[in-house]
DNA sequence: TGCTATATCGAACGATTGATATATCACGAG
DNA sequence: CTCGTGATATATCAATCGTTCGATATAGCA
C-alpha cells in the first residue's frame, strides 16, 4: 500500500465491506439494505463504511464500476476476436452467460432497472449498458454483411438477447437439477438458432442432431 | 354497493390509490416508495391507505392479485384454443407482449424478483408465476409431441422465452422510433425460431423473406 | 330524529434511516 | 518513547419511516 499508518487490513476490510454490501443489495434491494444492515453483516460499526466509500452510494458506485466494468471488457476481448461471426456470437453469448453464474450477485446489481440508481449514477450505468448492447449489435452486423441474418431490426435482436442472456439470474439455483453448463450452452443455441438463418446455424449449436 | 353509508366515491378513492401506488412502485421501487408517497401523489392523507388496504403490503398484494391474475385468464383462454400448436405458440407470446405492453406499470410490479416481496406475498408470488411457466411448457410439449421441437431442455427453453417476453419492460420506450406492434412480431419469430425446428417454422415468422 | 357505518382527516407514536462529530485504538516514523 | 495518522468505535443528529390514534363529517337505516 502507498500511504503510510495502514493496520495492514485496508484491504480486507474494504473489500469484506463489498463482499457484505453485494450479497445484502443483491437478495434484499438496495433501497432495503440499510448502512446498518451492512456493518452487522461484517460484524464492525458503520463508521468504516463512510470512513471507505463516503455515503451509501457510494457503496453501490463501487459495486457497480468494478463489476460491470469487468464484464465490458470479458465480452470486449471476446467481441475482437478473428473467427466466424456466428461463432464468435456464440462464444460471446458464452462468455456473457459464465461471467454472471461465476459473480451472480454482482450481476443482479448491474442490472437493477435504471431509474432505482440514485440519479447522479444513471448517467454511468446508462452509458455501460449502452455499450454493452452496442457490442452484441456490432457482432449482429458482421453477421448481417455476411448475408446470414434473420431478417428484422438488429436493435430488437440485440435487446432479446440480452433478455435470454439475462433472465437465468432470476430462475437458476445452483442446488437445482439442470447444470449450469449445460444451461449455458442451451442458451447460446437458443440465441442462434433464432437469429442465423437456418443454414448459417453452426452444427454444434443446432441441437437438432 | 353492499353496504350503506358511502360517500359515494368508495370505488373511486380506492382505485385511485391504487393506481397511484402501481406507477409509484413501477418507477421508483416498492422499498423507496413510502406510504406518505402515495398519499401526497393521490391527494389524500395517509389514514385512507390503511382504512382500504391495511398496510403497505396490503397494497402490493392488492396489485399483484389484480394484474397477475388477469394476466394468467388472458394467456390461459389462448393456451387452450384449438388451433396448429406452433401458431399457438406464437399467439400466446403476442398475447403476453401486448398484455404487458398495456399494463406497463402492473407488469413491472409482478415481474419483480420474488425475494423482494414481503415474505408473506412470496408463496402466492411463486405459484402464479410457477403456473404461467407451466402453460409455455405445455405448448412446447404439444409441439414436440409432432416432433417439430428442437432438442434440448424444455424448461430452459420456457425459461427463455419468458426473458424475451419480459425483457422489453426494461428497454422499449412509447416515444422510442421502434413501434410496438413491430417489436411484438419480431419477437414472437425470435421465439418460434429458437424453438422450433426450421421447418416448423410458419412462414409468417421465419423472417427470411 | 337518533344510531351506526363509512370516509376522511391531522397529529402523534416509536423505530429506523443516512449521516456526522467525537473519541479511542493500533501502529509506523522519527 | 513519543507523536501522528489512519482505522475503528461510540454517541448523537435530524429526518423519515410505517403505523396507530382520536376526532369529525357524511350518508343510509330505524
Amino acid at each position: 500500500m502507498s500511504s503510510p499508518g495502514k493496520r495492514t487490513t485496508e484491504l480486507e476490510t474494504k473489500d469484506l465491506l463489498l463482499e457484505v454490501a453485494i450479497d445484502l443489495f443483491a437478495t434484499k434491494g438496495y433501497a432495503a439494505t440499510s448502512i446498518r444492515d451492512i456493518a452487522n453483516g461484517m460484524g464492525m460499526s458503520i463508521s468504516n463504511i463512510y470512513h471507505y466509500y463516503g455515503n451509501k452510494e457510494g457503496i453501490l458506485l463501487a459495486i457497480f464500476e468494478q463489476s460491470a466494468v469487468r464484464l465490458y471488457e470479458d465480452l470486449e476481448r471476446v467481441a475482437e476476436l478473428d473467427m466466424d461471426p456466428a461463432e464468435r456470437l456464440g462464444l460471446l453469448v458464452k462468455t456473457n452467460l459464465t461471467h454472471t453464474g461465476r459473480f451472480r450477485n454482482e450481476a443482479r446489481i448491474y442490472t437493477i432497472e435504471r431509474e432505482q440508481y440514485p440519479p447522479e449514477a444513471q448517467e454511468r450505468v446508462k452509458r455501460l449498458q449502452r455499450q454493452i448492447l452496442d457490442m452484441y449489435v456490432g457482432q449482429l452486423r458482421a453477421i448481417a454483411a455476411q448475408g446470414l441474418l434473420v431478417h428484422g431490426d438488429i436493435t430488437v435482436l440485440a435487446f432479446n438477447i440480452l433478455g435470454v442472456v439475462n433472465w437465468p439470474l432470476r430462475w437458476f439455483r445452483e442446488d437445482g437439477p439442470l447444470a449450469f453448463d449445460q444451461v449455458v450452452e442451451e442458451i447460446a443455441g437458443f440465441v442462434l438458432r433464432a437469429c442465423l438463418r437456418p443454414e448459417a446455424v453452426p452444427e454444434s449449436y443446432s441441437a437438432i442432431i
